[in-house]
DNA sequence: TTTGAAACCATGAATAG
DNA sequence: CTATTCATGGTTTCAAA
């Protein structure tokens, strides 16, 4: 997707629901000095743009019984299945992100487990078996802090 | 934080809210066969408790003029000033996940830079000044995919 | 947990700038 | 093309039980 041509009142709908995804349209209105209507119209027209993608709420992690937060790298022993590796990446649902890197790996997640023996299966009977090659984990013990993409009210080109 | 007690309600909240962070609790009440003070009181309990920790929307990156996206391990030159470091971390908006990870790297960091020049001058301007020793960085040149946790009715323990 | 009531909000149509 | 007003029905929130 392309840099979209967003106004400041874009911006500021964008980085008001950044924060707080459940803000009611009207109080942004008021906020912005414009109508609801206005907002619901300009919502309406970021989602359909594929600017906006939903909202999604915040769960710690740890209290629905996730420990362990690991970042992995690898390489493939077979580069032309990425396609099919990615989608067998998709039906684990401890696997949360997955992107194409350059340089050290042809591929790095983001996964969550339940703890370190649930990592270590994941990693040997879930990851090994896609065919992976020169796997690197990255273990977070804390995660210090997690926020939004900054939203200014005007990006410079 | 420790493992939360929870029971299926407040697992079928969290994983609808997941998905949809806007969804009214109304309709989330008739999902679940109760009242919408039930699942109002519910999301509260849950907010209280810090399960909950807020909602926000997904914006597009691309879209907000972020091209690039990079994750970063590093050692410290003193690792006496990691409260420091993560202070300073924390003012440059376009840092967005800081963790504290085992082996590799003392930390790892997330962030978005606008196009490779401008995550060079974070590198070299705003992160080097930190006092950091053997970084490495790894570019995502596509996000496959990115979703949240797993949120099941019921979790075993 | 439920009900019920008051205040508030989302949504779309029609209209005006 | 975008904002406004307005009407309607749905939603949030709180107190009381």
């Amino acid at each position: 997707m392309a840099r979209a041509q967003l106004d400041s009142l874009d911006y500021k709908i964008l980085h008001t629901l950044s924060s707080n995804g459940r803000k009611p349209y009207l109080e942004i209105a008021r906020e912005c000095g414009v109508s609801g209507a206005a907002i619901h119209q300009r919502i309406q027209k970021l989602t359909a743009m594929g600017v906006l993608k939903g909202s999604e709420c915040l769960i710690d992690a740890a209290s629905v019984g996730y420990d362990t937060c690991a970042y992995i790298g690898f390489f493939l022993k077979d580069p032309s299945k990425f396609d099919e590796v990615v989608e067998r990446l998709r039906e684990i649902p401890e696997v949360v992100e997955v992107h194409f890197t350059t340089g050290q790996y042809d591929m790095f997640i983001k996964l969550y487990a339940r703890n370190n023996d649930h990592l270590l299966h994941l990693i040997h009977e879930e990851l090994q078996a896609l065919g992976l090659a020169r796997t690197e984990s990255l273990i977070s013990f804390k995660e210090v802090f997690k926020r939004q993409l900054p939203i200014h009210q005007r990006n410079k080109d």
